[in-house]
DNA sequence: AATTCGGGTGTACATCCGTACACCCAAAGA
DNA sequence: TCTTTGGGTGTACGGATGTACACCCGAATT
Protein backbone atom coordinates (compact mmCIF):
# COMPACT_ATOMS: atom_id res chain seq x y z
CA UNK A 1 0.00 0.00 0.00
CA UNK A 2 1.23 3.18 -0.95
CA UNK A 3 1.12 5.01 2.86
CA UNK A 4 0.06 8.60 2.96
CA UNK A 5 1.89 10.20 0.21
CA UNK A 6 1.86 10.25 -3.94
CA UNK A 7 3.05 7.04 -4.83
CA UNK A 8 5.16 7.55 -8.52
CA UNK A 9 5.68 3.61 -9.19
CA UNK A 10 2.07 1.83 -8.20
CA UNK A 11 1.46 1.41 -11.89
CA UNK A 12 1.36 -2.84 -11.70
CA UNK A 13 1.71 -3.63 -15.37
CA UNK A 14 4.37 -4.87 -17.34
CA UNK A 15 6.41 -7.80 -17.73
CA UNK A 16 8.67 -8.37 -14.09
CA UNK A 17 11.85 -6.98 -16.34
CA UNK A 18 9.83 -4.14 -17.22
CA UNK A 19 8.35 -2.86 -13.54
CA UNK A 20 11.74 -3.80 -12.45
CA UNK A 21 13.41 -1.44 -14.28
CA UNK A 22 10.91 0.91 -13.80
CA UNK A 23 11.28 1.01 -10.07
CA UNK A 24 15.14 1.38 -10.61
CA UNK A 25 14.74 4.59 -12.58
CA UNK A 26 12.51 5.66 -9.69
CA UNK A 27 15.28 5.14 -7.22
CA UNK A 28 17.42 7.11 -9.52
CA UNK A 29 15.20 10.23 -10.32
CA UNK A 30 14.58 10.57 -6.74
CA UNK A 31 17.79 9.97 -5.40
CA UNK A 32 18.32 12.99 -8.57
CA UNK A 33 16.27 15.12 -6.84
CA UNK A 34 17.18 14.61 -3.22
CA UNK A 35 20.79 15.18 -4.13
CA UNK A 36 19.56 18.73 -5.24
CA UNK A 37 19.31 19.90 -1.34
CA UNK A 38 22.42 17.54 0.25
CA UNK A 39 25.25 15.79 -1.34
CA UNK A 40 25.13 11.86 -1.72
CA UNK A 41 26.75 11.11 1.88
CA UNK A 42 23.95 13.04 3.49
CA UNK A 43 21.36 11.10 1.68
CA UNK A 44 19.67 8.03 3.65
CA UNK A 45 18.43 5.15 2.27
CA UNK A 46 15.10 5.35 3.66
CA UNK A 47 14.89 8.79 2.40
CA UNK A 48 15.69 7.47 -0.88
CA UNK A 49 13.02 4.66 -0.30
CA UNK A 50 10.17 7.17 0.94
CA UNK A 51 10.69 9.18 -1.99
CA UNK A 52 10.68 6.61 -4.48
CA UNK A 53 7.47 5.42 -2.91
CA UNK A 54 8.69 1.43 -1.80
CA UNK A 55 10.21 0.68 1.89
CA UNK A 56 13.62 0.25 3.06
CA UNK A 57 14.57 -3.00 2.42
CA UNK A 58 13.45 -3.07 -1.23
CA UNK A 59 16.32 -0.79 -2.02
CA UNK A 60 18.33 -3.36 -2.15
CA UNK A 61 16.77 -5.06 -4.76
CA UNK A 62 18.49 -2.91 -6.94
CA UNK A 63 21.60 -1.44 -5.77
CA UNK A 64 23.71 -2.63 -2.66
CA UNK A 65 24.56 0.70 -1.30
CA UNK A 66 24.07 4.62 -1.72
CA UNK A 67 27.38 4.94 -3.35
CA UNK A 68 26.87 2.09 -6.23
CA UNK A 69 23.50 3.84 -6.89
CA UNK A 70 26.18 7.16 -6.99
CA UNK A 71 27.90 5.27 -9.51
CA UNK A 72 25.08 4.33 -11.93
CA UNK A 73 24.26 8.45 -11.67
CA UNK A 74 27.73 9.32 -12.90
CA UNK A 75 27.79 6.98 -15.75
CA UNK A 76 24.11 7.84 -17.15
CA UNK A 77 25.21 11.99 -16.57
CA UNK A 78 27.93 11.30 -18.89
CA UNK A 79 26.13 9.37 -21.39
CA UNK A 80 24.34 12.80 -21.45
CA UNK A 81 27.16 14.42 -21.73
CA UNK A 82 28.79 12.53 -24.39
CA UNK A 83 24.98 13.54 -26.54
CA UNK A 84 26.32 16.60 -25.79
CA UNK A 85 29.20 16.52 -27.91
CA UNK A 86 28.11 14.57 -30.44
CA UNK A 87 25.25 17.43 -31.32
CA UNK A 88 27.82 19.75 -31.03
CA UNK A 89 30.04 18.15 -33.58
CA UNK A 90 26.78 17.55 -35.74
CA UNK A 91 26.51 21.35 -35.53
CA UNK A 92 29.97 22.13 -36.42
CA UNK A 93 30.94 23.99 -39.64
CA UNK A 94 34.10 25.61 -40.95
CA UNK A 95 33.05 28.55 -39.72
CA UNK A 96 35.19 29.41 -36.95
CA UNK A 97 33.58 32.29 -35.14
CA UNK A 98 29.91 30.63 -35.70
CA UNK A 99 31.79 27.66 -33.96
CA UNK A 100 32.50 29.45 -30.75
CA UNK A 101 28.47 30.32 -30.42
CA UNK A 102 27.33 27.39 -31.41
CA UNK A 103 28.85 25.31 -29.14
CA UNK A 104 28.19 27.63 -26.24
CA UNK A 105 24.50 27.37 -27.08
CA UNK A 106 24.56 23.89 -27.55
CA UNK A 107 26.01 23.93 -23.73
CA UNK A 108 23.27 26.13 -22.43
CA UNK A 109 20.67 24.11 -23.81
CA UNK A 110 22.00 20.74 -22.81
CA UNK A 111 22.65 21.97 -19.05
CA UNK A 112 19.04 23.21 -19.08
CA UNK A 113 17.64 19.72 -20.43
CA UNK A 114 19.57 17.90 -17.95
CA UNK A 115 20.06 20.19 -14.96
CA UNK A 116 20.01 17.77 -12.31
CA UNK A 117 22.43 15.64 -13.39
CA UNK A 118 24.89 19.03 -14.17
CA UNK A 119 24.37 19.67 -10.92
CA UNK A 120 24.84 16.35 -9.39
CA UNK A 121 28.17 15.65 -11.26
CA UNK A 122 29.00 19.53 -10.02
CA UNK A 123 28.44 18.21 -6.23
CA UNK A 124 29.93 14.94 -6.51
CA UNK A 125 33.33 16.04 -8.20
CA UNK A 126 34.33 16.58 -5.04
CA UNK A 127 32.40 16.09 -1.81
CA UNK A 128 31.06 12.78 -3.15
CA UNK A 129 31.89 9.12 -1.38
CA UNK A 130 35.87 8.37 -3.07
CA UNK A 131 34.46 5.60 -5.87
CA UNK A 132 32.09 8.04 -7.29
CA UNK A 133 34.64 11.32 -7.06
CA UNK A 134 37.29 8.27 -8.92
CA UNK A 135 34.66 8.02 -11.56
CA UNK A 136 34.24 11.30 -12.33
CA UNK A 137 37.45 11.81 -13.16
CA UNK A 138 37.77 9.05 -15.28
CA UNK A 139 35.24 10.57 -17.06
CA UNK A 140 36.34 14.06 -17.07
CA UNK A 141 39.59 12.53 -18.47
CA UNK A 142 38.72 10.38 -20.96
CA UNK A 143 36.59 13.53 -22.26
CA UNK A 144 40.05 15.93 -22.14
CA UNK A 145 41.11 12.94 -24.61
CA UNK A 146 38.20 13.62 -27.02
CA UNK A 147 38.24 16.76 -27.13
CA UNK A 148 42.11 16.91 -28.10
CA UNK A 149 41.66 14.42 -30.68
CA UNK A 150 39.05 16.78 -32.08
CA UNK A 151 41.13 19.91 -31.94
CA UNK A 152 43.56 17.85 -33.83
CA UNK A 153 41.46 18.21 -36.47
CA UNK A 154 41.34 21.67 -36.75
CA UNK A 155 43.94 23.36 -39.42
CA UNK A 156 45.42 25.59 -37.40
CA UNK A 157 46.17 23.16 -34.61
CA UNK A 158 47.45 20.41 -36.82
CA UNK A 159 51.23 21.01 -36.43
CA UNK A 160 50.86 20.88 -32.54
CA UNK A 161 52.17 17.82 -30.26
CA UNK A 162 49.98 16.04 -28.48
CA UNK A 163 50.95 17.72 -24.83
CA UNK A 164 50.05 21.00 -26.26
CA UNK A 165 46.87 19.74 -27.78
CA UNK A 166 45.82 18.35 -24.47
CA UNK A 167 46.86 21.09 -22.45
CA UNK A 168 44.76 23.37 -24.42
CA UNK A 169 41.96 20.97 -24.10
CA UNK A 170 42.04 21.10 -20.56
CA UNK A 171 41.95 24.53 -20.65
CA UNK A 172 38.99 24.52 -22.37
CA UNK A 173 37.21 21.70 -20.67
CA UNK A 174 38.07 23.63 -17.85
CA UNK A 175 36.10 26.99 -18.71
CA UNK A 176 33.04 25.06 -19.99
CA UNK A 177 32.88 23.19 -16.41
CA UNK A 178 32.60 26.65 -14.55
CA UNK A 179 30.35 27.74 -17.24
CA UNK A 180 28.41 24.50 -16.55
CA UNK A 181 28.23 25.08 -12.98
CA UNK A 182 27.65 28.75 -12.78
CA UNK A 183 24.48 28.37 -15.52
CA UNK A 184 23.02 26.28 -12.73
CA UNK A 185 23.19 29.41 -10.34
CA UNK A 186 21.05 31.29 -12.99
CA UNK A 187 17.69 31.06 -14.55
CA UNK A 188 16.93 29.98 -18.02
CA UNK A 189 16.44 33.62 -19.95
CA UNK A 190 17.71 35.55 -17.09
CA UNK A 191 19.84 39.05 -17.86
CA UNK A 192 22.49 37.35 -15.52
CA UNK A 193 22.32 33.91 -17.89
CA UNK A 194 23.41 36.22 -20.56
CA UNK A 195 25.71 38.05 -18.45
CA UNK A 196 27.43 35.07 -18.52
CA UNK A 197 27.74 33.50 -22.21
CA UNK A 198 28.61 36.79 -22.76
CA UNK A 199 31.58 36.44 -20.64
CA UNK A 200 32.54 32.62 -21.40
CA UNK A 201 32.23 34.17 -25.23
CA UNK A 202 35.07 36.23 -24.67
CA UNK A 203 37.19 34.08 -22.59
CA UNK A 204 36.63 30.93 -25.51
CA UNK A 205 38.06 33.72 -28.19
CA UNK A 206 40.76 34.52 -26.06
CA UNK A 207 41.79 31.33 -25.62
CA UNK A 208 41.34 30.81 -29.56
CA UNK A 209 43.83 33.85 -29.93
CA UNK A 210 46.32 32.34 -27.77
CA UNK A 211 46.52 29.37 -29.18
CA UNK A 212 46.23 30.48 -32.77
CA UNK A 213 49.97 32.49 -31.40
CA UNK A 214 51.10 30.02 -29.70
CA UNK A 215 53.12 27.89 -32.05
CA UNK A 216 54.93 30.55 -33.30
CA UNK A 217 55.65 31.87 -30.11
CA UNK A 218 57.41 29.02 -28.26
CA UNK B 1 36.73 13.67 32.33
CA UNK B 2 38.38 12.93 29.00
CA UNK B 3 36.38 9.25 28.56
CA UNK B 4 38.89 6.77 26.49
CA UNK B 5 40.27 8.23 23.86
CA UNK B 6 43.06 11.26 23.31
CA UNK B 7 41.81 14.42 24.54
CA UNK B 8 42.92 17.18 22.41
CA UNK B 9 41.88 20.34 24.64
CA UNK B 10 42.84 18.66 28.02
CA UNK B 11 45.13 21.58 29.01
CA UNK B 12 43.09 23.65 31.95
CA UNK B 13 45.69 26.36 31.86
CA UNK B 14 44.94 29.97 30.77
CA UNK B 15 42.31 32.64 31.09
CA UNK B 16 38.59 32.08 30.74
CA UNK B 17 38.90 33.83 26.91
CA UNK B 18 41.81 31.77 26.46
CA UNK B 19 40.59 28.41 27.08
CA UNK B 20 37.21 29.34 25.19
CA UNK B 21 39.70 30.59 22.22
CA UNK B 22 41.61 27.30 22.74
CA UNK B 23 37.89 25.23 22.25
CA UNK B 24 36.83 27.10 19.16
CA UNK B 25 40.15 26.47 17.90
CA UNK B 26 39.98 22.59 18.34
CA UNK B 27 36.21 22.73 16.83
CA UNK B 28 37.58 24.52 14.14
CA UNK B 29 40.47 22.08 13.24
CA UNK B 30 38.26 18.99 14.43
CA UNK B 31 35.70 19.46 11.82
CA UNK B 32 38.44 20.35 8.77
CA UNK B 33 40.14 16.95 9.64
CA UNK B 34 36.91 15.48 9.51
CA UNK B 35 36.03 16.79 6.21
CA UNK B 36 38.60 15.26 4.24
CA UNK B 37 36.25 12.22 4.50
CA UNK B 38 32.89 13.81 4.04
CA UNK B 39 30.93 16.82 3.48
CA UNK B 40 30.23 19.11 5.74
CA UNK B 41 26.28 18.66 5.30
CA UNK B 42 27.29 14.35 6.21
CA UNK B 43 28.78 15.40 9.79
CA UNK B 44 26.86 15.38 12.89
CA UNK B 45 27.02 17.41 15.93
CA UNK B 46 28.26 14.53 18.07
CA UNK B 47 30.71 13.42 15.79
CA UNK B 48 32.65 16.92 15.86
CA UNK B 49 32.32 16.91 19.80
CA UNK B 50 33.68 13.08 19.90
CA UNK B 51 37.00 14.08 18.25
CA UNK B 52 37.56 17.73 20.18
CA UNK B 53 37.26 15.51 23.31
CA UNK B 54 33.93 17.21 24.70
CA UNK B 55 30.71 16.83 25.61
CA UNK B 56 27.60 16.94 22.36
CA UNK B 57 25.61 19.82 24.06
CA UNK B 58 29.33 22.11 24.60
CA UNK B 59 29.30 22.57 21.13
CA UNK B 60 26.60 25.03 21.13
CA UNK B 61 28.72 27.31 23.60
CA UNK B 62 30.72 28.00 20.89
CA UNK B 63 28.71 28.11 17.46
CA UNK B 64 25.07 28.04 17.37
CA UNK B 65 24.61 25.41 14.30
CA UNK B 66 27.64 22.86 11.53
CA UNK B 67 26.10 25.94 9.46
CA UNK B 68 27.68 28.49 11.33
CA UNK B 69 30.64 27.04 11.77
CA UNK B 70 31.10 26.04 7.88
CA UNK B 71 30.46 29.82 7.71
CA UNK B 72 33.78 30.38 10.26
CA UNK B 73 35.60 27.93 8.32
CA UNK B 74 35.25 29.82 4.77
CA UNK B 75 36.29 33.04 6.32
CA UNK B 76 39.12 31.82 7.68
CA UNK B 77 39.99 29.67 4.65
CA UNK B 78 40.03 33.21 2.69
CA UNK B 79 42.03 34.91 4.98
CA UNK B 80 44.91 32.17 4.54
CA UNK B 81 44.36 32.56 0.49
CA UNK B 82 44.46 36.90 0.85
CA UNK B 83 47.83 36.40 2.72
CA UNK B 84 49.29 33.80 -0.10
CA UNK B 85 47.82 36.83 -2.59
CA UNK B 86 49.62 39.62 -0.39
CA UNK B 87 53.03 37.29 -0.67
CA UNK B 88 52.27 36.92 -4.44
CA UNK B 89 52.26 41.09 -4.63
CA UNK B 90 55.32 41.06 -2.20
CA UNK B 91 57.32 38.25 -4.75
CA UNK B 92 56.11 39.70 -7.80
CA UNK B 93 58.64 41.80 -10.50
CA UNK B 94 58.44 43.78 -13.89
CA UNK B 95 59.96 40.36 -14.80
CA UNK B 96 56.91 39.51 -17.25
CA UNK B 97 58.21 35.43 -17.97
CA UNK B 98 59.10 35.21 -14.15
CA UNK B 99 56.03 36.46 -12.75
CA UNK B 100 54.26 33.22 -14.12
CA UNK B 101 56.47 30.95 -12.38
CA UNK B 102 56.59 32.79 -9.19
CA UNK B 103 52.94 32.89 -9.23
CA UNK B 104 52.72 29.11 -9.58
CA UNK B 105 55.14 28.53 -7.19
CA UNK B 106 53.36 30.54 -4.63
CA UNK B 107 50.49 28.66 -5.03
CA UNK B 108 51.49 25.49 -4.90
CA UNK B 109 53.20 26.37 -1.56
CA UNK B 110 50.13 27.87 0.10
CA UNK B 111 48.17 24.68 -1.23
CA UNK B 112 50.46 22.30 0.16
CA UNK B 113 50.50 24.44 3.96
CA UNK B 114 46.85 24.89 3.68
CA UNK B 115 45.88 21.32 2.00
CA UNK B 116 42.89 21.13 4.21
CA UNK B 117 41.17 24.46 4.16
CA UNK B 118 41.50 24.55 0.22
CA UNK B 119 40.16 20.99 0.24
CA UNK B 120 37.67 21.88 2.50
CA UNK B 121 36.65 24.94 -0.14
CA UNK B 122 36.39 22.40 -3.12
CA UNK B 123 33.97 20.38 -1.57
CA UNK B 124 31.66 22.48 0.10
CA UNK B 125 31.73 25.52 -3.13
CA UNK B 126 28.85 23.32 -4.54
CA UNK B 127 28.17 20.71 -1.51
CA UNK B 128 27.48 22.79 0.94
CA UNK B 129 24.75 24.22 2.75
CA UNK B 130 23.07 27.41 1.31
CA UNK B 131 24.85 29.52 3.62
CA UNK B 132 28.16 28.38 3.00
CA UNK B 133 28.02 27.98 -0.61
CA UNK B 134 27.06 31.96 -1.02
CA UNK B 135 29.75 32.73 1.20
CA UNK B 136 32.58 31.09 -0.97
CA UNK B 137 30.95 32.35 -3.85
CA UNK B 138 30.85 36.28 -2.42
CA UNK B 139 34.81 35.68 -1.63
CA UNK B 140 35.48 34.07 -5.21
CA UNK B 141 33.73 37.33 -6.48
CA UNK B 142 35.45 39.71 -4.71
CA UNK B 143 38.89 37.77 -4.73
CA UNK B 144 38.48 38.34 -8.69
CA UNK B 145 37.64 41.86 -8.69
CA UNK B 146 41.07 42.27 -6.60
CA UNK B 147 42.84 40.42 -9.55
CA UNK B 148 41.23 42.63 -11.94
CA UNK B 149 42.12 46.10 -10.22
CA UNK B 150 45.75 44.23 -10.05
CA UNK B 151 45.63 43.54 -14.14
CA UNK B 152 44.93 46.77 -14.68
CA UNK B 153 48.40 47.98 -13.33
CA UNK B 154 50.04 45.64 -15.43
CA UNK B 155 51.30 48.02 -18.74
CA UNK B 156 49.80 45.61 -21.28
CA UNK B 157 46.05 46.24 -19.97
CA UNK B 158 45.93 49.26 -18.81
CA UNK B 159 44.05 50.69 -21.98
CA UNK B 160 41.53 47.58 -21.16
CA UNK B 161 37.51 47.99 -20.32
CA UNK B 162 36.58 47.10 -16.79
CA UNK B 163 34.53 44.39 -18.24
CA UNK B 164 36.87 42.89 -19.89
CA UNK B 165 39.60 42.83 -17.37
CA UNK B 166 36.92 41.41 -15.08
CA UNK B 167 36.61 38.21 -17.90
CA UNK B 168 40.28 37.71 -18.11
CA UNK B 169 40.50 37.46 -14.16
CA UNK B 170 37.27 35.31 -14.28
CA UNK B 171 39.27 32.92 -16.36
CA UNK B 172 43.10 32.92 -14.73
CA UNK B 173 41.03 32.72 -11.14
CA UNK B 174 39.09 29.89 -13.02
CA UNK B 175 42.33 27.81 -13.57
CA UNK B 176 44.33 28.49 -10.75
CA UNK B 177 41.23 27.22 -8.76
CA UNK B 178 41.02 24.07 -10.82
CA UNK B 179 44.79 23.63 -10.13
CA UNK B 180 44.61 23.94 -6.47
CA UNK B 181 41.62 21.31 -6.77
CA UNK B 182 44.34 19.06 -8.68
CA UNK B 183 47.17 19.65 -5.98
CA UNK B 184 45.37 18.63 -3.44
CA UNK B 185 44.89 15.04 -5.37
CA UNK B 186 48.95 14.68 -5.86
CA UNK B 187 51.37 14.29 -3.58
CA UNK B 188 53.78 17.02 -3.12
CA UNK B 189 57.13 16.73 -4.57
CA UNK B 190 55.19 13.86 -7.36
CA UNK B 191 55.95 13.87 -10.55
CA UNK B 192 51.86 14.51 -11.12
CA UNK B 193 52.46 17.17 -9.41
CA UNK B 194 55.47 17.96 -11.58
CA UNK B 195 52.85 17.56 -14.83
CA UNK B 196 50.36 19.57 -13.62
CA UNK B 197 52.26 23.18 -12.38
CA UNK B 198 53.98 22.92 -16.16
CA UNK B 199 50.87 22.45 -17.98
CA UNK B 200 49.54 25.10 -15.27
CA UNK B 201 52.53 27.20 -16.35
CA UNK B 202 51.49 26.77 -20.06
CA UNK B 203 48.10 27.42 -19.97
CA UNK B 204 48.41 30.65 -18.04
CA UNK B 205 51.02 31.19 -21.15
CA UNK B 206 48.84 30.58 -23.68
CA UNK B 207 46.19 32.98 -21.62
CA UNK B 208 48.53 36.02 -21.67
CA UNK B 209 49.76 35.59 -25.22
CA UNK B 210 45.81 35.73 -25.51
CA UNK B 211 45.25 38.62 -23.91
CA UNK B 212 48.30 40.23 -25.71
CA UNK B 213 46.62 39.95 -29.00
CA UNK B 214 42.87 40.86 -27.72
CA UNK B 215 43.15 44.54 -27.69
CA UNK B 216 44.09 44.69 -31.48
CA UNK B 217 42.16 42.03 -32.42
CA UNK B 218 38.93 43.43 -30.61
C1' DA C 1 -0.95 -27.88 -12.77
C1' DA C 2 2.70 -27.59 -9.66
C1' DT C 3 6.89 -25.22 -8.41
C1' DT C 4 10.28 -21.69 -8.20
C1' DC C 5 11.65 -17.05 -8.35
C1' DG C 6 11.95 -12.44 -7.08
C1' DG C 7 10.26 -7.65 -6.15
C1' DG C 8 7.93 -5.82 -2.48
C1' DT C 9 6.12 -5.84 2.51
C1' DG C 10 6.03 -5.34 7.80
C1' DT C 11 8.12 -5.94 12.16
C1' DA C 12 11.94 -5.52 15.06
C1' DC C 13 16.22 -3.89 17.14
C1' DA C 14 20.52 -1.75 18.28
C1' DT C 15 22.60 2.51 17.31
C1' DC C 16 23.05 7.21 16.38
C1' DC C 17 21.02 11.76 16.05
C1' DG C 18 19.81 16.69 17.96
C1' DT C 19 18.67 18.90 21.90
C1' DA C 20 16.21 20.00 26.48
C1' DC C 21 17.29 20.20 31.27
C1' DA C 22 19.53 20.38 35.65
C1' DC C 23 23.83 20.61 37.45
C1' DC C 24 29.05 21.67 38.56
C1' DC C 25 32.79 24.66 39.71
C1' DA C 26 36.70 27.75 38.79
C1' DA C 27 37.44 32.37 37.05
C1' DA C 28 35.76 37.09 37.01
C1' DG C 29 33.59 40.77 39.21
C1' DA C 30 31.30 43.07 43.28
C1' DT D 1 34.46 38.05 50.88
C1' DC D 2 30.37 36.73 48.53
C1' DT D 3 28.00 36.56 44.06
C1' DT D 4 27.73 36.02 39.27
C1' DT D 5 29.13 34.18 35.04
C1' DG D 6 29.99 30.84 31.70
C1' DG D 7 32.37 26.70 29.71
C1' DG D 8 31.78 22.07 30.48
C1' DT D 9 29.18 17.79 32.26
C1' DG D 10 25.65 13.77 32.49
C1' DT D 11 21.11 12.13 31.89
C1' DA D 12 17.19 11.57 29.20
C1' DC D 13 13.97 11.88 25.37
C1' DG D 14 11.69 11.02 20.81
C1' DG D 15 12.87 10.28 16.36
C1' DA D 16 15.72 8.60 12.34
C1' DT D 17 18.90 5.21 10.56
C1' DG D 18 20.79 0.64 8.54
C1' DT D 19 19.68 -3.84 8.21
C1' DA D 20 18.24 -8.74 9.68
C1' DC D 21 14.36 -11.75 9.29
C1' DA D 22 10.08 -13.89 8.01
C1' DC D 23 6.62 -13.36 4.91
C1' DC D 24 3.47 -12.47 0.55
C1' DC D 25 1.95 -13.29 -4.05
C1' DG D 26 1.94 -12.86 -8.96
C1' DA D 27 4.96 -13.85 -12.89
C1' DA D 28 8.03 -17.17 -14.86
C1' DT D 29 9.50 -21.79 -15.30
C1' DT D 30 8.95 -26.67 -15.28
Amino acid sequence: MCSDYACPVSEASGSRAERKERTRRAILDATLELCEDAPLAALSLRQVAKQVGIVPTAFYRHFESIEQLGLALVEESFVSLRSMMRALRANATADFANLIDVSIATMVEHVREQEMHYAFIARERFAGPTAVRGAIDTNLVRFVDELATDLARIPVLTPWSTDDLRTLSDLIVTAFVALAERLLATSPGSSAERILTDAARTQVRMLIIGARQWNSSR
